[in-house]
DNA sequence: ATGCTTCCCATTGACGCCCATATGGTCCCA
DNA sequence: TGGGACCATATGGGCGTCAATGGGAAGCAT
C-alpha cells in the first residue's frame, strides 16, 4: 500500500515567484507529511551543484559520520564546518512553498526555475539546465562534473 | 518537537555598525535563550581563523579535553594557552548584539561584516571570505571520502 | 572633559501568515 | 462518450510583524 508513496521519486520543475518562493511538488510534500517531517534540513551536495533537502534524519546521518572521529581532530572540525555551518533549516509556508535564498542560488546557479529531483530518502534542488546535463552525462556513463564541449 | 532546532546550525552574515556592534542572528539567540545562556565564552578555534562562542559548557568541554591529555605534552600546553589565556567573556546587549573587539578582529581578520557559523553546540565568528574559502576547501577534501551511511 | 560603553527608541526592509485566482486533471453522470 | 461540475495544485499578492540596523543620550572610567 505504501510501497511507492513513501519515497522521493521522479522530478518536477516549478517557477520561483516575485518574492522568491517556489512550490514543493505535492508528491514530495505528501512524502514529507507521511514521515512527519516539518523542519527541513538543507545541505550542499558533495558532488553536484545541487542542494539536498530532507528531514532531521538527513542531518543525523551526517552527524553519525562526524561522531566516528575524535571530536577535537581537524577532520571532525572540517566535517562540522560543512554539515553544521553549511546546512540550513527551512520550513514550508501554508501552501507548501519554500524560500529560494541566496545560499541556494549561489551554489546551484538557480535563477527563475527550480527542478525538484527525488533521491529516495531526500530530494534535491537543481538548476533545470544543470540537471538535464548531469542526467545526460550519467546516462552516458560519464561520472565527472566537467561540462561536455 | 524542537529536537533539532535547539542546536546552532547554518550561517548568516551581518554588518558591523559604526560603534563596532553586530547583531547575533535571531535563530542563534533563540538557542542561547533556550539553554539559559547569558554569559558567552569566546575562544580561538584550534584550526581555523575563527572565534568560537558558547556558554560555560563550551569552556568545560575544552578543559575536559585538556585533562585527558598528558599535562606536560606540547599539545595540552598549547590548548591551555589558547583556552585559558585567550578566552574572553562577553554579554549581548538588549537588542542581541555583541561588540566586535580587537581581540576578535586581529584573530579573524574581520573588517566590516561578520559571518555567524553554527557548530551544533556552539557558533563561530568568521571573516565572510575566509569562511567561504574554508568551506570550499573542506568540500574538496571530502570528495575522496565515502558518503555517510 | 574625552573617549568608550550601555540603555533606549526609530526606521526599514524582509519574511511569515493569510486569502485570492488560475490551470489542469479527474470523476460523475447524462 | 462527451460535457460539465468538482477538486487539487501551483501561483500571485496584501499586509502585519519582527529582525537587523542606525543613532541619540545618559553612565563610567581614564
Amino acid at each position: 500500500m505504501f510501497g511507492v508513496m513513501n519515497r522521493f521519486l521522479s522530478n518536477a520543475t516549478n517557477r520561483i515567484d516575485a518574492k522568491g518562493r517556489v512550490s514543493v511538488p505535492a508528491l514530495f510534500r505528501a512524502v514529507l507529511a507521511q514521515r512527519g517531517v516539518q523542519e527541513l534540513y538543507c545541505l550542499q551536495d558533495l558532488v553536484f551543484p545541487a542542494i539536498s533537502v530532507g528531514g532531521p534524519d538527513l542531518l543525523e546521518r551526517y552527524e553519525r559520520q562526524i561522531a566516528t572521529a575524535d571530536p577535537f581532530s581537524p577532520e571532525a572540525n572540517r566535517m562540522s564546518l560543512l554539515v553544521h555551518g553549511g546546512g540550513v533549516f527551512m520550513r514550508l509556508d501554508a501552501e507548501g512553498r519554500l524560500m529560494v535564498t541566496d545560499f541556494i542560488r549561489d551554489f546551484t546557479g538557480i535563477g527563475t526555475d527550480v527542478t525538484f529531483v527525488g533521491r529516495s530518502d531526500h530530494f534535491q534542488l537543481w538548476q533545470p539546465q544543470a540537471f538535464h546535463e548531469a542526467q545526460a552525462a550519467a546516462r552516458e556513463g560519464r561520472l565527472s562534473m566537467s561540462r561536455p564541449q
